[in-house]
DNA sequence: CCCTAAACGAGACGGTACGTCCGGTCTTGAC
DNA sequence: GTCAAGACCGGACGTACCGTCTCGTTTAGGG
């Protein structure tokens, strides 16, 4: 007999067991960092049985993942300042980018959660369709803004455009192979945009 | 008495058990990848006691990444290609890059060594001062000799430069954002060169 | 409201799920045996909800006790055949026994029966009542039979006769203390019968 | 790699963890009773790790035997008292059978002990070779002193002899199926030795 | 004939324990 | 004193069941 695993039905799934499991994530990757990360711990302080957090997630990461997603549900129809200055706005958000890097009550959730996605590619896929993808979208419009002021080039590649703003900001936290200072977003902001120049 | 762990004579140190030990590590983080990778299969892979392993390594991280460093000795004294070309220059080795994120043998240990380094400021200190270190001081040797061609500007941020170039590579492999193509290097490498023109 | 348990209606208790139970149960005995042997299980092979299950019977033991009840009810009436010699009758009845211990369909499901007795003083009372009185009064029927005949004495008390001819055979089939043969039936008939006189 | 599981070496074991648990064992048994008792709380009892349990032993009731093995070390160089009138010597004996039955403080392992031998045949085997075995042979040693001084035929089966004696009261404990009293062990004692009787 | 209350199947839930795996420490005997 | 070997304590893993608790869905009188 191997024990086919049949599937739960998501319709009676208790809501409350389910808060309290991701509210419990969040507190203890705060608490304890995520590699002591425990399921037994989320469990024991959701007041859950384990089964209930295996019955719903495949991995402890998804939970991680999930935990996430709830923090930000909010975030969807989100627009970036629109000043009329491209420069201005960018170097902003850009400064806040590295000033939401430099706060240590983010930066443990957040490696977490990157250290998850770089680690499952299933991960990455919904990270990109549910985070990234609306985030992404916000900036992109803002550069298409700067497109039609005649700011940037209107035959720019936009992807690849925030790829050049945003990778090395990302790539100096993740492997801390530099200072992350506000002078830096700007010096890459004024590089990228003289890159973009009509 | 309270133990006082006397540190060991690394005169002493059996080199045979260092080999095996890294060997051992590679094989083992192609084979299994790393997140299932475990002290106890890396000391029974190489025919070591797991005490030879705590003996001289701080942690499993420690291990993975020495076994990168052993992988990489002969590329100290490396140099890039000049043909006085830095467009052509920069997009052969970008898309080298590329080829090497592509090959499956590399990218399970390349993998397991960046979520190393991103979980332990220590080894991410290891790693600028043994393995980027060197590297990048090599190409920015080769954009120094463009600046010397009025390729680039003469006060062209050159670290910056190297990560305006190598951190979008690096973010769409990692997290599998989008798709890592010759192409796109020769894209990344053309904004580039254009923000960094005299 | 401390929810009390307002005990349920046997008039309207579903004959076929108590049925299924008991079948499924006596089924799963002989299957993975008595050890291994789960109420989920037995729900699950009787196509019926946990919770009827745990609304009819007190515990595990108790649906075992039943599964065994349902088997012997046609056994009241039963009496034990009399040709007029005590002694081959006997050895008839105990060869018998012997015979349904040796019996690997019956060994499992009587075997879990009996550690369920000897772990629950309520079902052990119940055991009595139900199941070995009957049997016992006609085996001691026999035995006052016997009395009148003057083959044993008459004021011997046979309730401990009883036990001196089962309980060796009880034992060494429970205990595996020896070897369980008809022969072994017919010297422990011998030796009891002597005891018996008149 | 279907792990073969290397047996591990006894000349190593640990005989304060080996003493540690069995206490332990023998100690949660009078506590919680042996339907409650648990691996999980032998090991944190005993201040050891579970696998230190599972490497040594089979099963929980491999577990709780040996922690009565131990017990009764003492017991083998053991003889019954010989007056030199069997009668007197059997019910002596017969009746402290009766007390140790009774008396609460070994009620509950005993009972475990015999749920787990009548579970187990290993254990069963194990049980008449170290436990039962040598008690069995002081008793057959006293009934051959009563052979010799012509009190019991000479040609009497003493194994069935202490089946007869022992089983009765054995399967009234067992499955209280009536009172244990010091005059049913008399009762007893008379019929077997009458049967007996050269 | 419908209404309603109970029993029912299903199975999610908070838990306990399972038996396994591995982390990191400690011990033994060979070299 | 290092080494291979591996026992040890501890703790987390993911699974199996426990007994309780909803959920709709039958089902069977009583109105």
């Amino acid at each position: 007999m191997p024990s086919v695993p049949r599937k739960p039905d998501p319709t009676r799934r208790s809501e409350r067991s389910r808060q309290a499991i991701l509210e419990a994530t969040r507190e203890l990757i705060s608490e304890v960092g995520y590699a002591k990360l425990s399921v037994e711990a989320i469990a024991a302080r959701a007041g859950v049985g384990k089964q209930t957090i295996y019955r719903w997630w495949r991995s402890k990461g998804a939970v991680v993942f999930d935990s996430f997603l709830t923090l930000s549900e909010g975030v969807d129809g989100m627009a970036l300042p629109d000043t009329g200055d491209i420069e201005a706005d960018l170097k902003a958000v850009m400064r806040a980018t590295v000033a939401e890097f430099a706060d240590p009550t983010f930066e443990a959730p957040i490696r977490a959660l990157n250290l998850e996605i770089a680690s499952d590619p299933d991960l990455a896929a919904q990270y990109r369709e549910k985070l990234a993808g609306p985030v992404d979208e916000a900036k992109k419009e803002r550069l298409r803004s700067a497109q039609r002021a005649g700011q940037i080039a209107a035959d720019a590649d936009l992807d690849l455009a925030l790829e050049l703003l945003y990778a090395p900001l990302y790539q100096r936290w993740l492997l801390r192979s530099g200072p992350l200072t506000p002078e830096y977003a700007d010096a890459v902001v004024d590089h990228v945009l003289r890159a973009l120049r009509p």
